[in-house]
DNA sequence: CTAAATAGTACTTATTCAGTACCAATTTAA
DNA sequence: TTAAATTGGTACTGAATAAGTACTATTTAG
């Protein structure tokens, strides 16, 4: 089953459970409410922070806080900063990757499928996923 | 990143490699063209016919042939195929998988995400990737 | 100064992936 | 009828990746 990582799904948990204040939330705490542990949330946080989705604060009563809304980042932004990305063969963003390709040539097709499926995560929110209620319509354009 | 598993890849490369001719083609045979090691050419054959995309004929002069033309093979079918499909996360596909459903509400949104996702797999059939020249054209209807 | 919290690194364990090996069953062709 | 070619199935091994854990340094508020 090709599918996103666990560490990909938790982190949409965490971003679930971080409020819109500024108050900045401890990964202690984040872990408490998303019932994951700490180091995992931990190193999620880290993840996310260096994709630039939030911003910390150290020393006591520091922690973590989101610099976008939930509607401002896709589906994609997520799964670009746990796991780098999202593309169906290696080929298809990078030529150099494949030894075959002298004999193969997916390249050039795979490299359309892939952009209709980022099209697909980067027209998917994070307030989206989580608010069951709104319709997800998807304008894809080939 | 999330990608196909490299049987997959291959799995694209053999049946490129299949004539619509009904001559059966050895897995020996499909090694060498390919340049892929005859066992991982096996397990790919028997993995895709296993998935009635192909059938097979024992003894001398056996071998395995396509049954569906490539433009009718989805690379959603390939996809299955050889790794059981593609779903974002498990909950999406089997609510069960997830012991965090109390607290996670990702479900139901993910679920809309993976049908687009679906969709343009199903959309797009061998035959198209290899034809670096047809336009893929999708339509996607949330 | 002290407590609380992030930052960073390194390590361990579990799981999956990729590849290999072997033998049984079947069919064709000589 | 016999031998060679080929699929069918299972099991195994090593490598790569993922997931989780542990420890220490650094920063900040009070």
């Amino acid at each position: 089953m090709i599918k996103m990582s666990k560490l990909t799904e938790y982190a949409f948990m965490v971003i679930m459970a971080l409020k819109k204040s500024d108050l900045p939330a401890s990964a202690d705490y984040l872990a408490s409410v998303t019932g994951l542990e700490t180091p995992t949330v931990s190193k999620i946080l880290k993840l996310l922070k260096k994709a630039g989705l939030l911003e910390s604060k150290r020393g006591s009563s520091g922690g973590y806080f989101l610099v976008k809304r939930k509607h401002e980042i896709s589906l994609n932004d997520v799964i670009v900063a746990i796991e780098g990305g999202m593309s169906l063969t290696e080929c298809a963003e990078d030529d150099s990757a494949c030894h075959l390709t002298q004999s193969c040539y997916m390249s050039a097709g795979m490299k359309k499928v892939n952009q209709v499926i980022l099209n697909a995560l980067q027209s998917v929110t994070v307030s989206d996923i989580l608010d069951e209620k709104k319709k997800i319509t998807l304008q894809i354009k080939p």
